[in-house]
DNA sequence: CGGCTTTTTGAAAACCCTCAATCCATGTGG
DNA sequence: CCACATGGATTGAGGGTTTTCAAAAAGCCG
């Protein structure tokens, strides 16, 4: 079987450790399979920095990565986690303006953005996926905005366990395991990682989850869901 | 003359009050002007709500526009302010995903978006041109991300000042007119009006600015540089 | 079992927020 | 024309949340 006839949903259930099942639905991206590379990257390693031309767009297969700003003065801005199934690189334009490192070792599909851009000037279908995936990234932006300027601590982590234990395969009872160290998600949340350690340690007490290093459990949702919006009422 | 085949660069030029006279550049945009009407809108009211269906997408041609998202509990995200040449509402899909409302009696060109898509799916230059105005959001969101994050309520306000400072028209010695209030500016920056007015009284003792009210000037464009990207080193 | 990194915990300080009062500009009515 | 009311901005004092600095604990891997 040729490789460039898989479907996107093929592909990635072809992938060892692939957990999700989903169904073969037709997905445009599927277009871009037969220019598509895979490559592997080792972590912390990275895939491509700030202002670098895009030459190439990216889908995860396997990992975690995550798309950063830096200040000239070292301080971090983590824009956001990358999972398997998860696409990156493909809002940019002329040059990339985040960069992508990986959070763990990492295996990608990568697509060369002028095969992108061609295919999309001639496939309409593939031209409106395109906007529709900028358009989530922005919607995406718009959130993380709200939670970096008028969220608590507290509310800022449980944001981010109720959306990671919505997007990660879970274990029994529910249990996750977190790619990213606590740095990665200190530099997110706009937090030091000891105000991290401090709040995942208070909902711990409370019983709405149970930690162990990177593995977590949601004991109590509704709670954090009701700590994600805000404490007030 | 018929309205319908003005150019964009003459429809701006045509507004009284419109500084900026640029070249008469021909700009995709003016594809959608035959379909474009005219609005007026009075300081504070609402333009179109977070998750409206998006009908209309909008140019401002006079005063100041904030697009904002609110949070249950009142909490409020001001996500950016849009200028006379700015355009909004391009990125949604099917809703908006921020509100907009008029800071100032605003002047508003107003576009159907079902006329945009239509005409964007046959003129390949203005899907284009589409495409890059919603990577431009999404690169200030991240540019905003950093801010809210990472930065302090001095660099923040320093950011803002710079930012403003290149879009608003310059009046004698530089001073510019802030169309919005102290609310605005706080819930735009993550900060509390008590704390905007702390940092900007800091910054005239300085001799950096020199502050009026709304009316601001820029005396050292150099500090205002260095505070926005960081104090240290 | 060491040596390493990562995470957690503690104490003190910093920064920003909250609450409250005052100031200032503007507009209104007597 | 002035007194007064109003809304926004400023200033002050105190408190709270998060950060900083420092050290201990817990994993990880040779």
């Amino acid at each position: 079987m040729d490789a460039s006839v898989q479907t996107t949903a093929q592909r990635l259930a072809a992938v060892p450790g692939q957990v999700q099942a989903r169904a073969p639905a037709p997905d445009a991206l599927d277009l871009l399979e037969q220019f598509g590379a895979t490559i592997v990257v080792p972590r912390e390693a990275e895939i491509h920095g700030q202002d670098d031309p895009a030459e190439f767009c990216y889908r995860v297969l396997r990992g975690c990565v995550r798309t950063a700003r830096l200040t000239e003065d070292g301080r971090r801005q983590v824009v956001e986690f990358l999972l398997p199934g998860d696409v990156f690189g493909f809002a940019a334009i002329d040059t990339h303006d985040v960069a992508a490192q990986a959070v763990s070792p990492v295996t990608l599909r990568r697509y060369p953005r002028r095969m992108v851009e061609a295919l999309a000037e001639r496939n309409m279908a593939l031209a409106l996926r395109l906007r529709a995936m900028v358009a989530r990234d922005l919607r995406g932006a718009y959130d993380r905005l709200m939670l970096l300027g008028r969220k608590t601590a507290t509310e800022r982590l449980a944001s981010l366990l109720l959306e990671l234990a919505a997007r990660l395969p879970h274990g029994p009872q529910g249990r996750i395991e977190l790619p990213m160290n606590r740095t990665d998600i200190a530099d997110h949340l706009g937090l030091t990682i000891e105000t991290v350690s401090r709040m995942l340690a208070l909902l711990k007490r409370d019983g709405t989850i149970a930690i162990a290093r990177a593995g977590v459990q949601i004991r109590d949702r509704a709670a954090l869901l009701q700590m994600a919006s805000g404490p007030r009422h």
